[in-house]
DNA sequence: TGTCAGCCTTTTCATAGATA
DNA sequence: TATCTATGAAAAGGCTGACA
């Protein structure tokens, strides 16, 4: 059991530096440093009792950002020209594009649900009334608990903007075999999992859930931070009283700070 | 703020020789 | 013969400063 849970370590740290090399293009002895780095933080988190466990074994980036605040590693950080805490910030970047390929998974097979659900004349006649019926489900994935998305929801917000793209109706894809319709996609403006941070509300909710063309859904997850930023104006704009009304307080700022957009 | 080359120091490892 | 110790080479770690 030891074993595998090493191996398990082991295999994050090697993914680390595998997208330290192909995704931000760092030579292999930096990233050798860099691990090396990593590594004595650990053991000075270890020796003063921060930390109990292996920082390839924390999945949460805010954790990992606490460590820079310890003195020890802000004085060897500041001796050593900030080679301790960049290969910390790489590793929070690195934790945050995990948790958003696992949201981009969730998305596509609540997508899948969706058109499931849309392709049922029956069933989506009555969507409007079932979606009454909700609150977050939480599901296990891996090491991390998700929202279960309600596909009745989502499939509503698709009906509701009569499935054209939200950023502009112009974008036509094309008419998809399930339903008929002109193809959309299902997004959540506050991803679901920051619904942790809304325990009073849920915010799997139809003002909250905006239809995108494939294009506008791929751009809103993996596109350049200005055209990301772009199109969060726009929907911010577009949905922020609705939300309200659903007792659902987001700032423009926090929500580009959910989609690491650094404004 | 991040990257990286380069230099210095420390640690690890292999090998040979000394000793019980 | 087995174990200990000294030594040197290689690797890894730590740090600096220039540059983008």
């Amino acid at each position: 059991m030891k074993k595998i849970e090493n191996l398990k370590n082991a295999d994050i740290e090697a993914d680390f530096a595998k997208w330290l090399l192909l995704n931000r293009g760092i030579k292999e002895v930096t990233i050798k440093k860099y691990l090396g780095a990593i590594r004595t933080v650990e053991n000075i988190l270890n020796n003063n009792e921060h930390l109990t466990t292996k920082i390839f074994e924390i999945s949460d980036p805010e954790l990992i950002k606490s460590f820079k605040n310890n003195k020890e590693v802000q004085e060897i950080d500041k001796r050593g020209n900030r080679m301790y805490t960049v290969p910390l910030n790489h590793y929070i970047k690195f934790l945050y594009y995990l948790k958003e390929i696992n949201e981009e998974s969730l998305d596509d097979q609540l997508n899948r649900e969706v058109e499931d659900i849309l392709m049922n004349n029956e069933l989506r006649k009555t969507t409007l009334k079932m979606s009454k019926i909700s609150t977050p489900t939480e599901m296990f994935v891996t090491k991390t608990n998700y929202y279960k998305r309600n596909p009745i929801k989502a499939a509503n917000a698709l009906i509701l903007a009569n499935f054209n793209c939200e950023i502009s109706s112009e974008h036509k894809t094309f008419i998809s075999r399930k339903t008929g319709e002109n193809f959309v996609e299902a997004h959540h403006l506050i991803p679901m999992n920051q619904q942790k941070n809304y325990l009073e509300v849920n915010i799997d909710v139809e003002e909250n859930i905006i239809a995108l063309c494939p294009n506008c859904h791929r751009m809103i997850h993996g596109g350049k931070e200005f055209e990301v930023s772009t199109l969060l104006n726009d929907l911010w704009q577009m949905r922020n009283e609705g939300l309200i009304n659903k007792g659902i307080n987001i700032s423009l700022d926090k929500l580009k700070k959910m989609y690491f957009i650094a404004e």
